[in-house]
DNA sequence: CAGCCAATGTACAGCGCTAGAAAGATATTT
DNA sequence: AAATATCTTTCTAGCGCTGTACATTGGCTG
């Protein structure tokens, strides 16, 4: 089963190849007559152009990957349908890459994107250093996500994650929280997301007067729900007093509302859990959970912007741009009345 | 800042095109000492091949497509996790396509997959119908996930589902359970996945000696926790009694959990609830869910099994392969003492 | 009716890489 | 030393499509 190749087409229809190159593209300067003897003949051959070689000739692939830690970890797998969803919009196709957070991996995106497989990369990472970013990043066209490394000279995407966790904290004050706990520093993160986190939520303690007790920094040992669970549950277990817990990312949040849970204390009642991220696993538990949430489509239009202008031949610096967030208000911590 | 070709590394180290290429692909018979020479000029350089043109050349594209309906559902995001690696570990990348549910989407998938951009297609789908994809279905690698479509000749991986669903409710009937429902059965849903969780459950309920009372076969309106739970909060205000519910996903196992927590049950002391795909989201509800666990990574594996034979010539007739499943029993429906 | 322009169509040289044939170099055998 | 075998390396024709340069046609103008 041979391919149908442009020269088949040409062939059956009796004309050039480019004449059949001109109606497959809708080259306005075709004739009527011809136009409709050409389609005829793509038709009852059942022509596909084929895009490999489309790609070779035009240098162009219409393709962006997206290189995440990972697929499944929810607000990697939201981000990853909005831009599938935005590049569908916008004619390119998405190939995704998972690093797993490997520092191996995530280098190689980096040195892959040069094979002339994507025009450009949209980039989440986790584990390079920045200046290992601007080593790699030659001249093609990278946007960076996230606060893991800003090198000057790459365009760059965030929220304000200051901002996020002041306005995470001061939501607990309104609330009548006074002994506030931040869960969690991991103590392998060298990331510059929790430091800023943190550093909001001092400000939000600052603000309300409150000092800020060491003993209500949480610490967990990985990314994970269960990680968090366990953190929670030896602060209770030391006997460790507070009545609101701002977290650093959902899982933490959905492994502290069940250590709450398995130890008897009521959400909101007796502490007041935020989130972080808006994932859809918010929706789902039990009480719901208030997140803090980045706008995501938002990120992802501008990511796409500045992608699309390096790829349109833009060489300056690099653009760092700030999109906004809001806070997902749900049970775990409601409106105050 | 044109890039470097092949060319470029041949002329700088004053060798042919071939031997550059020989060393790239690690050739045997290169001498020592040219090969040095040759590598050398590729590290200065910083030579990267052309995928694209690879490609053209050779006619494989080392990339399959992964077609499912939506990205972040979390057994689709877990199962795209699983390709992605099985991928990497076969030497393929893995371009995600989301159909959303969409026949036309669904239908380009199967088009596009002809325009040379891929090695093959590994597609879930929804909508299409048998004789569709049939029709699509021109002779190029495709091998199906999911009951909703079996044409004869494709390729298709799935779970015994009459046989899950037979154990989940046997399950619920060791415990204890006699008034056991299903959920839900949607009225757009015209896949062979729900009827044949239904006759698994059926046969459950028949082999417990309990008839089956259509007054708990719960319908909900589409697949998300919300119409779960509104379906579940409906029943239990029309006054239904049941002890026990098998649910046909887990989003509607979890809508189950928060109906019956919102009306004062019980989980699993009042009512049992078993959920279906054993997704992440299972071990993050209070109480975690007892949930039917299809074998991702052996269907992943035999999907790729498959996939690779049609790649490499096979055009036999489809082969229609079972994979395993278990239930992964938690807190909703724990084991019997 | 020559002279021109615009509208249509064709020819063909790449895009960067691969792979098989052919040539050149070296080693081995008789 | 000639003949043969074995390595190494070069040559070159594509892979299928695009875009530029050029050829052709027809309609109009003056």
């Amino acid at each position: 089963m041979a391919r149908i190749r442009l020269i088949d087409v040409a062939e059956l229809a009796g004309v050039s190849m480019k004449t059949v190159s001109n109606v497959v593209h809708s080259y306005p300067h075709v004739a009527p007559a011809l136009r409709e003897k050409v389609q005829a003949a793509i038709d009852q051959l059942g022509y596909r152009p084929n895009l490999t070689a489309r790609r070779l000739a035009t240098g162009k692939t219409g393709m962006i990957a997206l290189a995440i830690p990972e697929i499944d970890h929810p607000y990697f797998s939201e981000l990853s349908r909005h831009m599938a969803e935005e590049a569908t919009r916008r004619g390119y196709r998405v190939i995704i890459e998972q690093t797993l957070s490997d520092p191996d991996l995530e280098r190689a995106v980096l040195i892959d994107r040069e094979a002339g497989l994507v025009d450009g990369v949209i980039f989440h990472p986790v584990r390079m250093e920045t200046l290992d970013i601007a080593k790699l990043d030659a001249g093609t066209s990278l946007v960076l996500l996230g606060e893991a490394a800003i090198p000057v000279m790459t365009d760059h995407v965030m929220i304000d994650n200051v901002s996020a966790a002041l306005d995470a904290t001061r939501h607990l004050v309104a609330s009548g929280c006074r002994r506030i706990a931040f869960l969690g520093v991991i103590a392998a993160d060298i990331t510059g997301s929790t430091n800023q986190r943190l550093l909001g939520y001092q400000q939000g303690l600052l603000e309300a007067g409150v000092r800020l007790d060491p003993e209500l920094v949480f610490t967990a040992l990985e990314f994970t729900a269960e990680a968090g669970l366990r953190s929670v549950t030896e602060a209770i277990e030391r006997g460790v007093r507070f009545d609101g817990v701002v977290c650093r990312d959902d899982r933490f949040a959905i492994g502290a509302l069940k250590a709450l849970h398995d130890s008897g204390r009521s959400v909101p009642g007796d502490v007041a859990v935020v989130g972080w991220d808006n994932t859809f696993l918010g929706a789902y538990t039990s009480p719901t959970l208030t997140s803090v949430a980045p706008k995501k489509t938002e990120l992802v239009a501008a990511a796409f912007d500045l992608l699309e202008e390096r790829i349109a031949g833009y060489r300056g610096v690099g653009r760092h741009l700030i999109v906004g967030h809001s806070l997902a208000v749900r049970e775990s911590a409601p409106h105050t009345p």
